[in-house]
DNA sequence: TATGAATGAGAGTTCATTCAT
DNA sequence: TATGAATGAACTCTCATTCAT
């Protein structure tokens, strides 16, 4: 969200009614430009086209937006954090347990995207290997959903008195965990469209991931 | 490789050097273009760059391929002949047994990911949401490599008296195994360049998905 | 400056503070342009860089100046008062001599080189080939610098009993004059910055031009 | 011109048919953007329009030239050198004597000027406060005129026993002269149009500035 | 008076693709 | 077969100017 009043003080109302005005088309460009990206691919939606979704003129959209890299970099930080809010939070519902581990799966599958398939489709396609500015917003994405990943399964192991092996490995088992969610995801989101069935399918993947992870603790009594 | 010889006949000597170098420029110029790709990325790679670096025309490049989207098309057909190839091979060495299975994982990260890392790049980064057709041909060689690994998984199982649950299980396990493949691939060959470490994180990984492999094995009594 | 009131009235004192604010907008508006012009260029201040470095909004710019070309034009009458009051007042000093010839010349380098290098940015560099308006702002200024040098050149004339030769021989010398003192400081203020050493090197252009007076005044007796 | 067979090898008749195709076009485009800039202005020509004066497609015009900054580079090298031959030429016929200075002068006036008004335009006026790159060019430019006036300069100047005093002297008055040919042509050819007695003002022009010269002579005994 | 969001025409530039030679 | 000059549509981005508030 563009901050243009820096200074704290007290609005007048038409200020007020401005700047949500203002707040509005900030939101209404920025959900055109990811129905755009997500449908046509990012680059086939030109700056135009979105312009025009928006019902605003391009000019506007450059007002909002540094360019055409800044608007899908703003979405990713966007679903970067709806992403981790949702996972978060069904974790900390059940503490620091495997059950909490699970649930966050779930809701990975059955809330972050069902609801929005369109952040999905950003996320793992359309930002994909785009550009350095682009890919290092992803990475830090990334890096954000391995870490809290990281530190939800060290909780859980510290939690039932277990710990890792090698030097690596709860990072490692991170980023495994991710990318299962990333693949089934693109897999039947985008390329087999079985949305309808993507809850049963999530519970198998969560199946797979928690028993891996399952089985690592059993095997490294911790130290 | 443009076939344009379609008689199988006794080819006369000079036509015999002549299809030598024909099949010899082809490779030059899926080489660079490989190179461009994964260096530069596909789109800041020109067609005029890719004959270059080829030291052919750009009249040549379009002589052999029908565009630019053919270019990694092929790369990506090639790439995936490749990349099956090497997990098949190191899971027939051991039969249909787990072990066969693990030793395929090393064999990803150890020798697909360290040998060509500029395949890694193209198969996992440049050609992601490129184009309908593009994406068409990348579902294609996900999907055998998906069914392989499924093949495999049911393989084992049958050889140890198991079964999975759901109408899906081994075929989202096999998904979720490839996404543990490219991610792991992507995170410590792309963003964090490990690629000296890259065996031991594999270990890792291979040993994270065997573990989740083996616990649905044993919760899972064949019917 | 705009003139609101036309009214010759009786101002009240709010009406006189108002006034005077005005006028303060107008000159600082002016003065950020000057110096953004001077600095970055004609083409690349927009009219929003200056509004912000005279900490108003593009709206008042454009209360105050018709365009942006108006806002070069008002810059250009100002310093052509300026330039035309400096030499005027050096050249007064000693009377219709060379002597007041010399020191016009000596004024135009010690100070108004000096004192307003942006002036001559302006003035000799970005106001070049921008606009036919903006053309015509800059010959009348050139115009009436070139009248001002002719004058005193006939007046100086007159003084010794001596005349030039032919139609145009002193609106050309006058047109010469101004060359020599554009181009000398074009070079040595903007190319190589010998900002330190302009006053020996107006000496030395002076003198030059002095030189070439003084020849043709005494090769071309009074008729 | 574009050098894209780097072997000097022996070209075929029809590789040298292409080269000379090639060259044309280079003409061709480099012609109709001087006539553009010069009649229209540098920032009001845009590149159809160049293409289209030229009867080539835009992309062509970007097979020849960098960018639009290029073009105007290449016309600024290009009439460097006419500019620079055209003194020369004039100065070398009478030795280095105070009659090859006079004539150079002519030269200027009554060759280059009547000759080529629109590189007139575009040297000293087209190209004045355009771009950093730009203003290097014209300074490179106006630096080797300057220094061929002062070589010029020092040579009658040794001829006649004599030497000039200051540290900068000798190049100051080179930059004086430069500066009176650049407004006298500015002043007659842009602003008054009197191309028809160019030769008679030059003439004035150069009577004015080699009394200057002279009289610096006299007063400069040689050390 | 003053604001600043909005406009939209216009510019420079790129590049996949074609085709005469 | 091979060349590489030529095409031209398409794109991103800028910015002087306007106008409702």
């Amino acid at each position: 969200m563009p901050e243009k009043t820096s200074k704290t003080e007290i609005l007048s109302k038409s200020a007020l009614r401005r700047q949500r005005e203002r707040e509005h088309r900030y939101q209404t460009i920025l959900a055109a430009a990811e129905k755009l990206f997500a449908t046509e691919g990012y680059h086939k939606s030109s700056m135009e086209q979105i312009a025009n979704a928006s019902e605003v003129s391009v000019g506007a959209v450059y007002f909002y937006f540094k360019n055409k890299e800044d608007l899908i970099i703003q979405l990713l930080d966007e679903m970067g954090y709806i992403l981790r809010s949702t996972l978060g939070k069904a974790f900390k519902k059940y503490g620091a347990t495997m059950e909490g581990f699970k649930q966050a799966g779930y809701a990975f599958f059955e809330e972050f995207c069902v609801k929005y398939p369109e952040k999905c489709a950003i996320i793992f396609r359309e930002s994909v290997g785009k550009s350095p500015e682009m890919e290092q917003h992803r990475k830090e994405l990334f890096d954000k959903c391995t870490g809290d990943v990281r530190n939800a399964l060290l909780a859980v192991c510290e939690n039932q008195g277990f710990s890792f092996k090698g030097k690596y490995s709860a990072e490692v088992i991170a980023v495994s965990i991710m990318g299962i969610y990333e693949r089934v995801a693109y897999q039947y989101l985008f390329w087999q469209d079985e949305t309808h069935d993507i809850k049963l399918i999530g519970r198998d993947a969560v199946a797979f991931l928690i028993g891996g992870v399952n089985n690592l603790l059993n095997e490294t009594p911790c130290t």
